[in-house]
DNA sequence: TTGTTTACTTGAGTGCATCAAGGATCATTG
DNA sequence: CAATGATCCTTGATGCACTCAAGTAAACAA
């Protein structure tokens, strides 16, 4: 299990629940991915092939280095969850796709992963519009 | 730059927004710990060991394996951001604690890392109290 | 055509994480 | 007290994520 990214020292009773949503968010990310044998960044990978696209979108997005998509993509591909065909206006280029297979996995992921619908769900829809409210400021 | 633990398709603006906190925040907290050098875990080993302790201890907390955090305090212990001496209790066991330097990292690191504090300092500090409640109910 | 940029891959290196196995020490029990 | 078992930690092996440097192939521009 990956390390808490904690605050050493929290100054406030904010940061503090800030820092244990992150955390238990965190976990049940990681914990969603491993109940369909995959690690956290194929989850994060797969679930971004809603459209075919580039190698070179795909790291864009994530904010990563492309040979770092290139080993990810391969081991989703020996997987047989992904497929990378070449890209007839660019033979330069790959497109990414998820196979049948792979759209299962990755619906069952969503599925698995209900820490977010759940912690959203035990609050009102009013409390859920001040939380996105106050997250969307905190955020600035 | 580790890829984010991104909700596929968020099902209301409640877990966008949750999702968004998440990423920004893990991408800080990164953020702040390269740059002392740092990779996360080692930031966050170095931020537990306020008081000497052992690797028992820190592996039961982080919730990981204990050659996990063999290998993690080596590697601080390396930088000399650490010492690991035997316990004069137990001969089996080993007192991790921060050296001088390591201390002074660890500070720096602390001020590095600004995100929560300045998420949460751009919310009054009655928004303050309803955030962290709502995020305590959600949490459950 | 020649040179440059773009898209991706390959290779090397580091670190995190887990598992299996082992050594040393403590603790218990017969 | 000696044998047994549990505890604390390390070692070794393996896999994956991540980054950087270097390379290939194709597109593009002059």
């Amino acid at each position: 299990m990956a390390l808490p990214n904690g605050p050493v020292t929290p100054s406030s009773e904010a940061e503090a629940a800030l820092f244990d949503l992150v955390d238990v968010y965190d976990r049940a990310y990681e914990a969603a991915a491993a109940e369909l044998s995959l690690s956290p960044a194929q989850a994060c990978v797969l679930g971004r092939l809603d459209e075919r696209r580039g190698m070179g979108a795909l790291a864009e997005e994530l904010g990563c280095d492309a040979s770092n998509i290139t080993q990810i993509v391969a081991r989703l591909e020996a997987l047989g969850l992904v497929t990378r065909e070449p890209n007839p206006r660019d033979r330069r280029a790959r497109l990414v796709a998820r196979t049948p297979r792979g759209n299962e996995i990755n619906h069952r992921f969503a599925t698995a992963f209900t820490f977010a619908r759940t912690a959203v769900g035990r609050l009102s829809p009013d409390e859920q519009d001040q939380l996105t409210a106050l997250l969307r400021k905190a955020l600035g």
